[in-house]
RNA sequence: GCGCCAGUAGCUCAGUAGGAUAGAGCAGCAGCCUUCUAAGCUGCGGGUCAGGGGUUCGAAUCCCUUCUGGCGUGCCA
């Protein structure tokens, strides 16, 4: 909000001094505080434009700049930045509107455009692994960033409940049923998923049912099993998802969109588009007419349909539901299969820029520092489940979030194990729980003021005081570009900074004095802001906020 | 082979619409608790931003190239 005010400024006075502006320029806080409290390059950007040199220009500028009594100083520097020291009226006139608001940083940017925000989407054939953990986190925090900026986003998960995967499900539970009723099955197939769970569906559905699962036809025998181990492992999903404190607006079965036809009609558009060929007994998609690399099989030669049809169907849907934005996370694995989807997309003349993908890079797993390969269908995997219990919610979420999308991920679980101070979250933590802990004091001792008033602000001068301020001053630009690039991570870096300064502060002033109540009172206006911006950080990453650790 | 992603301190990672002397945490070393919580603070050491070239006032960031690693390249999902 002090940048805008900057930008404001120096825009007047580019127009003052009748000088063009093609070039954008910005104004930045630069990483050395001897360069001013704010920066801009505006001189350096605009000298070319209008032939003139870089230091004559920002000279020029920086008389009319210094007519604002709001700087301390105004500055040449280097090749021609323009740095600017503030009066400290001016970080007190921010804190004060920072202050006053109760859902500070939130805005109307996204002007309530709806996104479609799809991530797990995990097969329901097992529980969810930690890959899913990281995408859950990551999803649902940038959903809450994007509905804090002003977005209408929807969070979605896309379950895969028809196809081979869920048939092999089914006969990897009879077979287990049939190993709890005495038969003899020899070797457990590879194929098979062989996760201790199916082990513990089979002894589930055998105290319910007994034996009589074998009563049935093959058929129906297996469309039962299926049924029940889907419902099962759904639920087991959405139990482990809402631990870890992230919901759904919807889950969509591709079972249903089959049954309502959607596939077959997605089928038709595309052979009505004239997109679509026979070959080899199967039904191919000529994507790459559409910038795919190779034709795709939309039906096999056994009659039945890819993954690729009804999921296709699925987007389309949502763009029928009125979304216009399709935000898609995928884990690595996938890149390839986007630009079929795309082809798609434009072959059937939707515009593809609607449909984004971001991809979580994998996560690597580590055991005494050996890497560790996870596999579902074997049955070696870490569970999101074990991760919670092991490392908690909200350290397991800070991880995750933390770090950006496409960088891989190494993941200790030793590490994890030990619990230590490893993980920054408690470090942004602690300085919230230390925050209430003056508090505390404050009322203790009866110097807490029953109201906060505007003129308490005059008595934050100190720098570290300044700097505070222009921290919190920071974050609704912030959040506004981390649902533009879709960068929740970048949440975690500033929370870990605010906490910093708030430690470095706490070790520096006493804060809670009695013997200068005016002092304190100012203080103490200043620790109730920071500690409600932590709390919207916290809040935003579904993360606890301590009131003490 | 082709395609996508990555390579920054001993380790895990930030830094990217190009900005000034590349940052943080952990680990290491040396200090700081009769005073608001030491899960903290202060200081020290630690770097050819994978290598090379280019673009320009200016590059970790953009372009080209080489190397290394991961993933993809199914009528699997």
């Amino acid at each position: 909000m002090i940048k805008d005010l900057l930008h404001a400024h120096v825009l007047e006075v580019i127009n003052s001094l009748s000088l063009s502006h093609d070039k954008e320029f910005i104004i930045e806080i630069p990483n050395n505080t001897e360069f001013g409290d704010y920066s801009t390059n505006a001189a350096l950007v605009l000298c070319k434009e209008n032939k003139i040199a870089p230091k004559a220009l920002a000279e020029k500028m920086i008389k009319e700049l210094k007519k604002n009594k709001a700087y301390k100083k105004v500055e040449i520097a280097g090749p021609g930045f323009i740095n600017f020291y503030l009066a400290p009226g001016m970080y007190q006139q921010a804190f004060w509107e920072i202050y006053k608001l109760e859902e500070y940083g939130r805005s109307e940017y996204g002007n309530q455009e709806k996104v479609l925000l799809e991530f797990v989407s995990a097969n329901p054939t097992g529980p969810l692994n930690i890959v899913s953990a990281r995408a859950a986190a990551f999803g649902d925090t940038l959903f809450r960033i994007m509905n804090y900026t002003g977005y209408a986003p929807a969070r979605e998960f896309y379950i895969n409940d028809a196809g081979n995967q869920v048939d092999i499900l089914a006969e990897s539970l009879e077979l287990r049923l049939r190993e709890l009723h005495g038969e003899k099955i020899g070797d457990f197939p590879y194929e098979a998923y062989h996760g201790e769970y199916v082990k513990h569906l089979a002894q589930r559905l055998n105290a319910l049912e007994g034996s009589r699962v074998f009563m049935l036809t093959e058929k129906d025998r297996m469309d039962h099993l299926k049924e029940f181990a889907l419902s099962e492992l759904l639920e087991m999903q959405r139990s482990s998802l809402e631990k870890f404190g992230v919901t759904f607006e919807g889950w969509v079965s591709e079972k249903t969109l089959r049954m309502e036809g959607v596939v077959e009609e997605v089928l038709s558009y595309l052979t009505e588009a004239e997109c679509t060929y026979e070959k080899e007994d199967a039904i191919w998609f000529c994507s790459t007419k559409f910038g795919d690399d190779k034709d795709r099989v939309l039906m096999k030669s056994d009659g039945s349909i890819t993954y690729f049809v009804p999921d296709l169907a699925y987007h389309l849907t949502k763009i029928q539901r009125g979304f216009t934005k399709l935000i898609d996370v995928f884990g690595p694995d996938h890149h390839g299969y986007v630009p079929r989807i795309r082809a798609a997309f434009r072959a059937l003349n939707y515009d593809d820029t609607m449909l984004e993908i971001i991809f979580l890079q994998q996560v690597n797993l580590f055991e005494s520092g050996e890497r560790v390969k996870m596999s579902k269908r074997a049955g070696k995997i870490v569970t999101m489940d074990d991760l919670i219990s092991v490392v908690g919610k909200d350290a397991a979420r800070y991880f995750f979030i933390a770090r950006k999308a496409n960088a891989h991920l190494n993941f200790d679980l030793e590490l994890a194990m030990k619990q230590n101070n490893e993980n920054p979250v408690y470090y942004c933590q602690y300085a919230y729980a230390r925050i209430c802990s003056m508090m505390k004091k404050a009322r203790k001792e009866k110097v807490y003021p029953k109201h906060f008033k505007k003129d308490m602000i005059t008595k934050l001068n100190k720098t570290e005081e300044l700097a505070l301020i222009q921290k919190l001053a920071d974050l609704p630009e912030l959040l506004i570009l981390i649902s533009i690039h879709r960068e929740p991570h970048r949440l975690a870096t500033y929370l870990e900074e605010l906490a910093g300064m708030l430690h470095r502060y706490y070790a520096k002033y006493q804060i809670v004095s009695a013997k200068s109540v005016d002092l304190t009172h100012a203080r103490l206006m200043l620790m109730h802001t920071v500690k409600h911006v932590m709390g919207i950080c916290f809040e935003l990453m579904g993360i606890s906020a301590p009131e003490k650790m």
